[in-house]
RNA sequence: UCCGCAGUAGCUCAGUGGUAGAGCAAUCGGCUGUUAACCGAUUGGUCGCAGGUUCGAAUCCUGCCUGCGGAGCCA
């Protein structure tokens, strides 16, 4: 196995070999400190004149930033560490020596930083929600398949809309018109009554003119669906998968929430069950508190920034009116006004994370609903044929990943929380 | 689409009517424990674009472009 910078704990007192980049440096005259990065981690390689001779010295000192090379040296414990461990260098072999990097060892704007994502992905913030990210992806992965749901792939290009709300990427499909996928719900649908558990992940794309620290034109959703299964059941499973993540990151991701200084007292606590509420109460708590939001309205961000501020917890507004809602959703008996549906509301003004609900499963109510969405039988005929053939209850919901990660990594801004974001500006790099 | 803010060196910014500036980066030199290292020197400019006012404009006026923050919509 060859050593890594994450795992040079292993090599202590060992010679090793290694490829790197050189992160940063600092010299004097006859020593010099070479932040060496690999990818899975930094360590400072300390390279003394009178050890290597003043030649290779004099190499070191004038490498640039960002230059790759093979580095060889001793694995040493060392207290001024931030990792307690060091590399005494013994040697190294130039790959290339780089020309002059942009992003310097200093202030930059977001912008510029956006400009160069390609290369501000290398720097230790951006590293680390990436990586945090990456927990998340492979905690989702670990949870469903522990409760017996199984992946299925929605298609991406489409010929129709999920929802009709929201604004489609348009294209071409030989000589039909085609969307990119905004939900993959409909499908999932239809995944659950033959798999009963599914969940799904891949990458959505919304046309909408956004431009919050909360929008991302390509974003990426897990939208879990199950067949026998009710609202209830569905909220459930909810609290259980998020509390799954946030321990996940929290037993992995240590180091990295450190580097992003990350108070984790408050994700401690993020435990199933997550607080209830409806939208009546929610409603009424906000208009308590002086906002002016009537009965029918949809909430705005500053709504759910303040009743999450109420909460330790992310927490569930329930029972929203069904007009403002998709047509698929199920009324509630108890309150036919409103939906057997939730919001999943990040704590820390993070916004919504979980949209989800109960589907309709009666097929003539369902037929009503296609005649209210003017929604035709050549297309969706398939989507009803779910309630011909064996309807049962089930419930699905979608997670939106970049909220999430943003939420536990405590990022401002969605734009960092993905590789390569796709913003209304922004279609590069 | 609407509201607000900004655009000056490669980067981050100062300069509000009178010779275009600083820190970082780059280049050269110094320094044996640095942590955005430090110290000295050098290099670096179509002040977003177009027009106008003025003896004189980075600075004032008009228009445009680009970006950022927020709203609406949503995950």
């Amino acid at each position: 196995m060859k050593a890594t910078i994450e795992r040079l704990n292993q090599y202590i007192g060992q010679e090793v070999r290694f490829g790197a980049w050189l992160a940063n440096k600092r010299s004097s005259g006859k020593i010099a400190f070479l932040q060496l990065r690999d990818g899975t981690g930094f360590v400072q390689g300390v390279i003394v004149k009178n050890d290597v001779g003043e030649e290779l010295f004099a190499q070191a000192k004038n490498l640039p930033q960002e230059s790759s090379l093979y580095v060889d040296g001793t694995v040493k414990e060392d207290d001024r560490s931030p990792t307690g461990v060091e590399l005494q260098v013994t040697g190294f072999e130039i790959i290339q020596e780089a020309e002059a990097y942009p992003i310097t060892p200093k202030e930059h704007g977001t912008e510029f930083l956006m400009d160069n994502r390609h290369l501000w992905m290398r720097s230790r913030k951006q590293h680390a929600l990436l990586r945090i990210r990456d927990e998340i992806i492979q905690a989702t992965y670990a949870f469903f398949r522990e409760n017996q749901f199984i992946k299925v792939d929605p298609p991406i290009l489409t010929g129709s809309s999920a929802e009709g709300t929201t604004s489609l990427f348009h294209t071409k499909y030989f000589d039909e018109d085609a969307y990119l996928s905004q939900s993959g719900q409909l499908y999932m649908e239809a995944a659950a009554l033959a798999f009963q558990r599914v969940f799904s992940f891949g990458p959505t794309f919304r046309a909408e003119k956004s431009k919050t620290r909360r929008h991302l034109i390509e974003f990426w959703m897990i939208e879990p669906e199950m067949a026998f299964c009710d609202h209830n059941e569905s909220l459930e499973i909810q609290e259980q998968y998020v509390s799954h993540v946030v321990q996940a990151v929290l037993a992995n991701c240590r180091q990295e929430l450190t580097t992003l200084e990350r108070d984790t007292s408050k994700l401690e606590t993020i435990q199933a069950p997550f607080p209830r509420i409806t939208y009546d109460k929610a409603v009424e708590m906000l208009q308590e508190a002086g906002y002016e939001v009537s009965w029918g309205e949809d909430f705005g961000a500053p709504h759910e920034t303040y009743i999450a501020e109420q909460f330790q917890k992310p927490v569930f507004i329930t029972n929203y009116p069904l007009e403002i809602k998709a047509f698929y959703m199920k009324p509630d008996p108890d309150y036919p006004e409103t939906a057997l549906c939730a919001d999943l509301i990040a704590p820390e003004g993070y916004g919504e994370i979980i949209g989800g609900s109960q589907r309709i499963d009666d097929p003539q109510l369902m037929k009503q609903r296609y005649e209210e969405h003017n929604l035709s039988e050549e297309a969706y005929g398939w989507y009803l044929d779910l309630r011909k053939y064996g309807t049962v209850p089930h419930s699905g919901f979608g997670l939106g990943l970049e909220r999430t990660v943003g939420w536990i990594a405590g990022t401002e801004h969605v734009r960092e929380t993905i590789p390569f974001p796709r913003l209304l500006n922004r279609l590069y790099p």
